[in-house]
DNA sequence: AATGAATGAGGGTTCATTCAT
DNA sequence: TATGAATGAACCCTCATTCAT
């Protein structure tokens, strides 16, 4: 079960505001790809409206200023989409007890890698415009710290009470294994890198199932 | 010890360009710091020829274009600051040798952290202007493998050689070390975060020893 | 019956259009008058802009570049205006049969000199842009030839078959009668000159007379 | 006995000029050709400086401004390379006399068409930035008149006398048959034809031989 | 005299934003 | 509400000209 595309996810989430007029969702949705195909400064209202089919005029009419259409596009990503995502996750995690670390490393890491794999371009250069605005980065870090955390951190203790991981902090574990998952995710947006997905994550999941077992 | 920074490796090879004129130095130094503030797009050349104490055509005598200029801010800082700082950091690996996996990522981490720290403003947006473009991405990657994964190497191949290390390619060992690293140097740069470094460090080479320990 | 100026047949021409709105019609026409008094490099935009009561981007607006506003300067005179230049002066040419060279060069030579005269200052600018590209000239030459040329030609026939006019090519003939006309255009045009439009006509009139008497 | 081509005239003007520093007279040959190839406005006094080895400097040493450059490549031509040409010309005019308005004809004919073939380029545009300003076409055209009309209507003179012009006067006859070649020279400059100046000049001498012959 | 770095006014062009319809 | 023409500030860049060496 591959995770739905980001695109997908931020167009279904269009659809389901009401208030919205069906024009201004275009914009949002043109202003996505273009921001995303090209960077927030090499995008011209222009190129949007035309995207979008729809006039320079109309573009203004509900966004004041190109920041606003950038802050309109970001915000359904933080506050809706991206708990979505991080919902669809948390069923991953929650659906089943993992057993082991190797266990645990394996399966995150095949569904966030296909994620992260599956949205390249939207994933750079968002993350890149996310970047530029210190307050933003805030925001959107905690949104995925306060939905998903929970649920690895649960997993964490499962496989603690079972005597089947190191009993330091969960956010120590947390952060070896998410880093770890995030380099080799660098490596593909990147660097296009062509990995052998599976052999590294057995490969990863044997080094964790060393560095974390439990202390006898 | 700590690291020279970048700005200053910058400006310290400038000088040794006996061609380029005095007040093109001033442009390109204008150009960096501006740059690193405010990103290449938000940058005007007639704000770089202000910091410069130039003229706007001054700026254009010797760089024919704006992303010309970009290309000669980053160029020296590809060819020959960063090797540099590499043989900068070289030194810290080859001068002794490390008789365990947490003497080894203590020493590394704290050199290589602390440069970042120190550099984080310039890092932030250069890095951001590097990714960019994909072929600049490859140079300067390869730069940094060249020049300083023979020196860890070596010592990976002596902690085996003393059996204090796990008998994994040293690719996989070393891609397991930067990423831990890495992501803590991004917590540094990119969400200014204020760590203990100490604490983490000690805490990241605990985890390494067992992770890396060698098979028995 | 002077013929009507070249500007106000340009004039007339934009406002036929429906489509283009009403500023930029007066860009055209203020940038006609500028390149014709000045010449098209030495037209600023801003001059342009400023004449036609305007901003500077309405320049722009519809017209991408200012080479494509001197394309569409030009394109009505050669595709609209000079037509009807053309189809007027043909009126003059079948209105009636003349019954002699002398009353053809007379009147022929009225009709134009007049035209150049009052049109000293768009000619002498215009056809000087026109030169400069190649494939504008052939589109403007041809066109005055498929027009006029054949209502001469037809003219010389009459007069051939009345036996008032020598038995050559209608082309020879027509480049004479062309050449030695032009040659008073240019005087008028480039340098200026006051002649005595009357008195010439009549001598070369007299000089043609004799020079295409058909052979006894 | 072909005409010698108005580069080689000037540049061996410019070499009898004692006074003029060697990088100076460099500088008005590159001149004289990057205006002849692009004309006055789209040449750079840079690119004059790179033709001519020079420095930017070198070349307003003398020169203080481009236009003034343009007057010092002018004049050599208005002041002597002009009646260089003429003189040249006037050998072939009063060299023999001629038997026959024919004869005459198909003489100047030959030699200036050839000149005009020969040196297109420099007519082409040199015609050009000398029509910009009224003043030049004074100059020039005066030049013109004194040098070479004298030898003509020489000519003219002696063919009357003989019986063999019609008697008007010399201006009259001087106008139509410059202006018949001049429409020849002109379909060569402007249009690049490929026209037979044999058969031309055969046909237009016809043309004059019945045109001026002499009233019984 | 010659150099070439430096100047800076001004040119063409872009584009976020406004506004009349 | 939607349009798209209009705006004008600001940008990148050019180039004739000056000036220190």
């Amino acid at each position: 079960m591959t995770p739905t595309p980001l695109r997908d996810l931020f167009q279904n989430n269009l659809q389901g505001d009401q208030e919205l007029p069906a024009k201004q969702k275009q914009v949002l949705k043109a202003a996505l790809d273009l921001f995303a195909a090209q960077g927030f400064e090499n995008t011209t209202t222009k190129q949007i409206a035309t995207l979008a089919n729809v006039s320079e005029g109309t573009v203004y009419k509900r966004f004041k200023t190109k920041d606003q259409l950038l802050t309109a596009v970001l915000k359904p990503i933080i506050n809706d989409v991206t708990p979505q995502m991080a919902s669809e996750f948390k069923q991953v995690l929650t659906k089943r007890q993992f057993d082991s670390i190797s266990d645990l490393i394996i399966t995150i890491g095949q569904d966030r890698l296909q994620f992260v794999f599956d949205n390249q371009k939207e994933l750079r250069i968002l993350l890149g415009e996310i970047l530029k605005k210190t307050e933003r980065v805030k925001e959107f870090s905690q949104l995925l710290t306060t939905s998903i955390i929970p649920a690895v951190y649960n997993q964490f203790d499962q496989l603690k009470a079972h005597h089947k991981l190191v009993d330091w902090d969960n956010e120590r574990i947390f952060q070896y294994i998410v880093s770890i998952i995030l380099s080799y995710v660098t490596q593909i947006v990147m660097f296009s890198a062509q990995l052998d997905l599976t052999q590294i994550l057995s490969d990863t999941a044997e080094f964790f199932e060393r560095g974390l077992a439990p202390i006898e």
